[in-house]
DNA sequence: ATAGAATATTCTTGTCAAAGAATATTCTAT
DNA sequence: ATAGAATATTCTTTGACAAGAATATTCTAT
């Protein structure tokens, strides 16, 4: 169910908050600041990535820390790979591909 | 701006179109019947995969044929190995770190 | 030139999701 | 126990977008 995350990652703000996590993890209230957000957005952008599953919660005291979760990023890493042979193995067949379709065109190609 | 990739591929039939492109080719009728859609839908979600530059079209008489562009698919490969630390590198780092919190989560993992 | 095939565009409607605002919940100090 | 800090939830409003419906455009045969 990748397009859970699609879905997740098709925000600005959330799409912000997981590149923010690679450098390391953050508080509801980081975000808030990090994003010019207010508080209710950033936890329910939070809850959205987390019930996507790319983000877990780490409670310390009353922060809740949030950290990327690597899973999702590898499930996002093979849904990319099954259509790794558009650049890699079969970049000849797609050269003899559109070598093939040319002659049908009107010469727009 | 990889956000608008994301967005692309966050609505179900756009995002089918792109698996079935695996394949091979497709016009805008064949894609209409495969979704059971009507055909302005699938021109307008079609347009809005080659917007995101994710799709190019091949003019053969009256029919427009679609088939995936290569180059939006190496960029998202390149975004998400840009967080290929999560599961390469720190592989040991995150097992220590997951196994030091695990006591604060709520059991689902 | 005309008819028909294939695709695109426009306009409206309905739906879902993000933001705003207010409040509730949870935890921690004292 | 209470106050305050940090986060979450609810409700409403607003905006964006997908679907429907109708029509326009483009191209190809004849």
């Amino acid at each position: 169910m990748v397009i859970k995350t699609f879905k997740a990652l098709a925000e600005p703000n959330r799409l912000r908050i997981v590149e923010l996590l690679k450098e390391k993890p953050y508080s509801v209230n980081e975000f808030a600041e990090l994003l010019d957000i207010r508080q209710p957005q950033a936890s329910k952008h939070l809850k959205i990535l987390n019930e996507a599953g790319m983000v877990f919660v780490n409670t310390v005291a009353q922060r809740h820390i949030y950290s990327l979760n690597p899973e999702s990023f590898c499930q996002l890493d093979e849904w990319i790979n099954s259509f790794s042979t558009l650049w890699n193995n079969r970049l000849d067949n797609l050269d003899t591909h559109l070598r093939k379709t040319r002659k049908d065109q009107d010469g727009t190609y």
